[in-house]
RNA sequence: GGAGAGAUGGCAGAGCGGUUGAACGCAUCAGUCUUGAAAACUGACAAGGGUGCAAGCCCUUCCUGGGUUCGAAUCCCAGUCUCUCCGCCA
């Protein structure tokens, strides 16, 4: 949600943002809105300032006065009334503009339209090589039997897989190694929220009102999670926290639900674009200074699980056409895959400034007043895709899979997985 | 699903048609006292918005949305959520 003072002050300024996102210029559109709807504001207020004053002449007037006031209260309620009707439609109008503009990108975004323009930050770790020819993941998974996507597709459809035996305890696996490390080594708070939020949730995150069509929706009028960052960050919403509190970090494995409707087609092999999928997600919520340095702290925290994996990555930093529809800034961590010779998306770190906070009304309480949080949420990892990418860059000439060292205590002592 | 109770400021909790934006308390902040702290005492302390150079003035908000009334935190209707008991159930 944008702040209607900072285009007030910087109309110009609000225009050029918009167009690094390539989307057109509203400022003139919404003052316009905003320059009416205070006319209108005005004259209402001050009309039911005088039906206040009549109201408290009433008491101490004679009765013969009073049939006369009653009258005059009337016709002003008339007039308010009709006021009031206009100043909703135009405040509907304007709020929607508002909440359908995406977050302005920080300074530092790289300007393009697409992921071409996206600016390589690092790259850590060799690109693995094989004196075999190595197997995707949905290969691995059917021959050892342990990725079943036929049956899934009987039971559930397209975009669905059951991962048995000991691909579903290297799930697990791979979950509790990086909530342990979170938590210990990162100081986050272990969350297990809701997986179905209400409206007001999704609209808090930014996935309402544009998005519905990405979510699955209950008939009880509850929305699946696409992530958890949604009831994460909705923990503050409409609340004053504590300074004292900040920041918060939480980190949460759900599972996560799309519709994927705008994918159709792509990437519908394996487990890469699944409907629903299990991820690790942490969530900042940090005073408005911190949030910079946070992004910086939580791109950290994910890439520690790639190095303790020893898995190969790069960080790319998000053009401005790329990002997501709150962030201000975006990291993209990708992983290598020997199957697809390439880097593919594992998590995804964004600072989204104030503006999820303005959305919820999320604040703290400072020594000047109460002040917007910022919110900063990143995947840590998305576990899904760790597993394939594990069982992919571990992969042995016999089909069998290696157990990732940090793994084996949390798989009971396993160190290879191989055809039972 | 059935019966009942409730929703008020950061928390707790009065008020149940007319200076009530809201008592008392806790928390918080500032000050006095103190070498310092604690205690005690004094004072400040809801949010959002409009208007104005400013001081200020004004409007809205006591879960949400309607309604009654000259006037609603207070009365009526609908919805949401919470709690208690019964039933069902992982």
């Amino acid at each position: 949600m944008h702040d209607i003072n900072f285009i007030r002050n910087n109309p110009d300024n609000f225009d050029k943002f918009l167009k690094l996102r390539f989307l057109k210029p509203h400022s003139k559109k919404i003052l316009d809105l905003d320059k009416s709807k205070r006319v209108i504001l005005t004259s209402s207020q001050d009309l039911r300032s005088q039906r206040k004053n009549i109201s408290s002449q009433f008491a101490s007037s004679q009765d013969s006065e009073k049939l006369k006031l009653q009258e005059e209260v009337h016709l002003i309620k008339e007039q308010i009334d009709s006021l009031e009707k206009k100043l909703f439609i135009i405040d509907e109008e304007i709020h929607l503009i508002l909440s359908s503009l995406p977050n302005l990108p920080d300074p530092e975004v790289p300007v393009g339209k697409d992921e071409d323009s996206n600016k390589l930050i690092k790259t850590i770790g060799e690109i693995p090589s094989f004196d075999f020819n190595p197997l995707a993941h949905y290969d691995l998974g059917e021959n050892l039997q342990m990725m079943d996507f036929d049956q899934a597709a009987k039971v559930s459809g397209s975009r669905f897989v059951y991962l048995k035996n000991d691909f579903a305890r290297l799930e697990r696996s791979i979950a509790n190694f990086m909530l342990d490390k979170h938590t210990t080594d990162f100081g986050y708070t272990e969350v297990n929220p809701p997986n179905l939020v209400k409206d007001a949730a999704a609209f808090g995150t930014g996935q309402l009102p544009k998005f519905s069509d990405d979510l699955f929706k209950t008939n009880s009028d509850h929305w699946l999670i696409p992530t958890a960052e949604v009831p994460l960050t909705n923990l503050h919403l409409e609340t004053i926290t504590n300074e004292k509190k900040l920041p918060a970090r939480y980190t949460a494995w759900t599972s996560c639900y799309r519709l994927e409707a705008g994918s159709a087609g792509r990437d519908t092999r394996g487990m890469i674009r699944q409907h629903q999928f299990s991820k690790v997600e942490l969530v900042s919520l940090v005073k408005p200074e911190e949030s910079n340095d946070e992004l910086e702290r939580m791109l950290n925290c994910a890439t520690s699980i790639l190095n303790d994996l020893k898995l190969s990555y790069r960080v790319m930093l998000l053009s401005s056409g790329d990002m997501g529809f709150s962030a201000k800034k975006t990291y993209d961590i990708e992983v290598w895959l020997p199957s697809e010779s390439k880097y593919r998306e594992i998590s995804s770190c964004s600072n989204c400034g104030d503006f999820q906070a303005r959305r919820m009304n999320a604040k703290y309480k400072s020594t000047d007043g109460n002040v917007y949080l910022h919110t900063l949420n990143g995947s840590g990892l998305a576990v899904g895709r760790t597993l394939i990418a594990i069982v992919e860059n571990y992969q042995n000439k016999d089909g069998s899979i290696t157990v990732p060292d940090v793994l084996v205590p949390y798989m009971g002592g396993k160190k290879t997985i191989c055809l039972k």
